[in-house]
DNA sequence: ATAATATATGAATATTCATTCAAATGTTCA
DNA sequence: TGAACATTTGAATGAATATTCATATATTAT
């Protein structure tokens, strides 16, 4: 067979509709977008940070507070605030040696919105 | 100190702002509903599906096309692929030997443009 | 029936990552 | 200054998982 694509090494198989895959091909984004949007879901992938998310879409809450909300340790809490916060979802504000933290947008209501209603269908 | 949860015993530190987590406690939704939400983003965050999520809003899609397309194997493709359809994010159709992949409803890209405008915003 | 092809699947491997533990940093207060 | 406390951080551990490889299943054509 011949294929437009003649650098693809990896594939196994035979290109069964090849129109159809160039024209899909020629209108994906950037693979660094791609890779950006999943590195993006990721961080929402854990029930933790889920939870995190969550409760401080209620109230601007301290490393603490979160802790015992989830009853969880505070180590652990601070880590995972560590990643929403390079993530940007979260910042962080402090007040002597309390440091209070709060969602940063508001697209993660959103995101949440969007799920919901997904797993509210099946 | 006293604590109105004395059920919990993971917590290393004290609570500061009782009342408010206690609020906040009130209104968070079911432990399940969180696990899902966070299951759902997972399957989210992973470049693969996000790749294949991608290009089945463009077009349908057979495990070849797919794998051609992402320059990958047709077995790794087929594996992400249970994922996707477990998640309910795609069905298939099978015609012959082929099957033929598409998504199942519409929240994909909606939930792909919430992650977008954020990573935009950045 | 046999060959060829499309897909699925199970085990193995390698990597990623959430939590724990111990220790460090920074702040308040006595 | 030193004790107490809130938070951060780094290393270690164990669990989850993406891909590969080999093989199995299913369908079509000869």
């Amino acid at each position: 067979m011949t294929r437009k694509y003649e650098e693809i090494e990896r594939c196994d198989c035979d290109v069964i509709h090849e129109d159809v895959v160039y024209e899909v091909k020629k209108k994906m984004p950037r693979e660094e977008t791609l890779y950006d949007l999943a590195e993006l879901f990721k961080v929402f992938g854990d029930s933790t940070r889920i939870k995190i998310l969550w409760a401080l879409e209620e109230a601007e809450m301290c490393v603490c507070d979160i802790a015992f909300l989830l009853n969880m340790t505070q180590s652990a809490i601070s880590h995972q605030l560590r990643v929403l916060k390079q993530a940007k979802l979260v910042r962080s504000r402090k007040e002597g040696k309390i440091v209070y933290y709060s969602l940063s947008d508001d697209h993660v209501r959103q995101i949440f919105d969007q799920g919901l209603s997904h797993i509210n269908e099946g």
